[in-house]
DNA sequence: TAGGTTGCTGACCGCCCGGTCATCAGCCTG
DNA sequence: CAGGCTGATGACCGGGCGGTCAGCAACCTA
């Protein structure tokens, strides 16, 4: 019916599989897995559905590839960052921080974060592969940077896997409730603002009194 | 085939409701809504599916039910708290930040905070309630403990959202954490520890310089 | 421009699951 | 014990979606 301007056809083998789990990414990270059909991610980037299978065997495979894709670059950097740095430990947290906020935290990659939440337990082994080579890699950089500040003396002694926990905390449900309850709610504060406030707290909380 | 001992099918017309909505919590939080079927929620429940109709109009009246139950007494008992409070400031935010945790942060029902934030996308009227009656409400108290120590001066000033955001991103965190990668790991640390630093930093963190 | 290569298409298949309903069986009443 | 009321059942239906494949059309090469 109608005119149907008819699909334009192009052949684009190279820029295929990325523009298909940036799509699968957005529909995954806003419908959840199981209720994104293949035919919507497809119509996303612009292609048929049976051109999704040139590039991927199943649906499975495509939550994989987005999940890997994008995130595995921004750890990389965060411990090229902690190689490189000589002042104090605060400052380094920080950076290490604003790295992952430029990142991820600031970008669709946050969406990442919500979906691996979410989809955890349907993918034990994808679960495990995020935990071993973003999460505990993530952890590490946040933990090196707390027991230097430590052993100088900067910070008071405290549980460091604790720590941890507090610190990435409000940064993950800042990324998490963008992709969440945000999108149902006339727009919130700056989350900005909330991180900023939060390492202001860090920043005294941690603090060893001066002698 | 088999002996087939044949199910006893007794009427309990009153507790079918609480179980039903019990199984679908736990079935909805591991594995999500869409990818739950409703034959599994009833047989967790010991019951048919058909039975689920008779208490239930749909899958989604059912999600509903799960979400709304049980959750607001903890609030109704977070408010009474604040009502009743006397002390200090950081007295009264610890106990409010107890009472959360006993209530539903360490129970069954911090699966409903991983449930909300996976699905509220996808039912954007049940996400406006729970904000309005849940997560406003929550807020407000934790807002309320901040006003008054930053009132009297046992806090410094601070943009109070931005704070509240800092205070409770940490107890959600290790609520939903417990409901999604830590099911695929050899277990974590305990979360109390983490909780307990998180106060100790807050403390510090809060408190106004002494003159 | 003819012929071949291949990225792309969309109609099709079969299973799965939300939802329905005729029937059954436990309980109560007299 | 008879009769009926009602909670519970499970076989059934229909639509939707993951996955397939025979054919098509864009591009290349000579």
């Amino acid at each position: 019916m109608s005119s149907s301007v008819a699909a334009p056809r192009r052949r684009r083998k190279e820029a295929r599989p990325s523009e298909l789990t940036a799509a699968a990414l957005e529909l995954f990270v806003e419908k959840g897995f199981a209720a994104t059909r293949l035919e919507d991610i497809a119509a996303r980037a612009g292609v048929s559905k049976g051109t999704l299978y040139l590039y991927f065997d199943s649906k499975e495979a495509l939550f994989k590839a987005v999940i890997q894709e994008g995130i595995l670059p921004a750890v990389a950097e965060g411990e090229a960052i902690l190689a490189r740095h000589g002042g104090s430990a605060f400052g380094l947290l920080e950076r290490i921080l604003e790295n992952w906020w430029t990142r991820i935290g600031d970008t669709h990659l946050s969406g990442v974060s919500k979906l691996m939440i979410s989809e955890a337990r349907n993918f034990p082994e994808v679960a495990q592969f995020y935990y071993e080579n973003v999460i505990r890699r993530n952890r590490a950089l946040v933990g090196t940077a707390l027991e230097r500040g430590m052993a100088s003396g900067e910070f008071r002694p405290l549980a460091v896997d604790a720590c941890i926990d507090v610190i990435i905390a409000p940064f993950l449900m800042v990324s998490i409730w963008r992709h969440s309850l945000a999108c149902c709610l006339e727009s919130q504060a700056n989350p900005r603002e909330s991180l900023d406030v939060h390492l202001d707290l860090l920043r005294r909380g941690l603090q060893a009194p001066t002698l």
